[in-house]
DNA sequence: CATTGTTAGTTACAAAAACAACTAATATTT
DNA sequence: AAATATTAGTTGTTTTTGTAACTAACAATG
């Protein structure tokens, strides 16, 4: 035991991404749930809708590589909020079409606007050449 | 909706730094999860006690940044599962010093060795420059 | 055109995480 | 030294997640 060497836990890669991912989302995360009472992928469908426009869960799903039952569930708790509002496709009735209603866009305004500022906020600390480097990386460790 | 002055979910940190985190640290929570029934906290725990030597659940706590109630539970199954053992400290007997068994030691090298093998694969794909510069944000996102 | 397969989404149940309340032991204060 | 506070850890309860099974609508096949 105490071997040295063995590596460090503070050089594994998944390990300083998970802290790094709590340690920035901590913030924000109190921002949405203390305001609008969201989860996280309650906020994720949010954004989407706000961001892209209206589409179905499905689609939500595959650009936020979410898993159906958490979209479905997110989007339910969007509606009882009244923050979306469903709409059935004419030529198949299996799925809906998933739009913001005017709360929800408020909503989301305001919510992009505080995750610019934090990531403004974030960002700041870590050099121009740096951020580059490191959503570089995100990215390519994420497999997009 | 759709405005292009807002900033893009794709950009923003904490968004990137998750989906990073989730894709590197699945392959490594499928093997310890089905080769030792392992969950992530009873991996930490395991770890800091082989890495670091005997030592308290409060000193867990403190480096690992984990709440107290996560280690109590960890621990409870790390001594189920007979990795681990507690001893009582003589002169204060609030808290016990925990130490791995040979079957816990024997666990803690396999997985250590597993996660340098996953940390090198991962780090395979990023330029020697782009390692540091990676580590160096992530601790720094960390508050480390 | 009936059977089988697929797709979109929901629901039910089990596992895990989060949070609060609780013991028991030791320290501190008056 | 009795009362209060603090520390270490546990237990209980509630949320949230994950997984699997289920509908309902449509598509494809034979």
């Amino acid at each position: 035991m105490t071997k040295n060497d063995t590596f460090d836990l503070q050089d594994f890669l998944p390990y300083l991404l998970n802290q790094a991912a709590e340690a920035s989302s901590h913030e924000f995360q109190l921002y949405y749930k203390g305001r609008y009472g969201m989860l996280r992928t309650e906020w994720r469908v949010l954004f989407h809708l706000g961001r892209y426009g209206d589409m179905t869960a499905k689609t939500i799903c595959e650009r936020a590589s979410l898993h159906k039952t958490k979209v479905s569930r997110a989007v339910a708790a969007l509606e009882e909020k009244r923050f979306l509002t469903r709409s059935e496709v004419p030529d198949d009735r299996r799925h809906e079409t998933l739009g913001l209603t005017r709360m929800g866009q408020a909503a989301y305004a305001d919510l992009n606007r505080e995750a610019a500022r934090f990531d403004a906020e974030l960002v700041e600390q870590i050099s121009e050449n740096d951020r580059a480097v490191l959503r570089r990386c995100l990215r390519q460790i994420s497999g997009l």
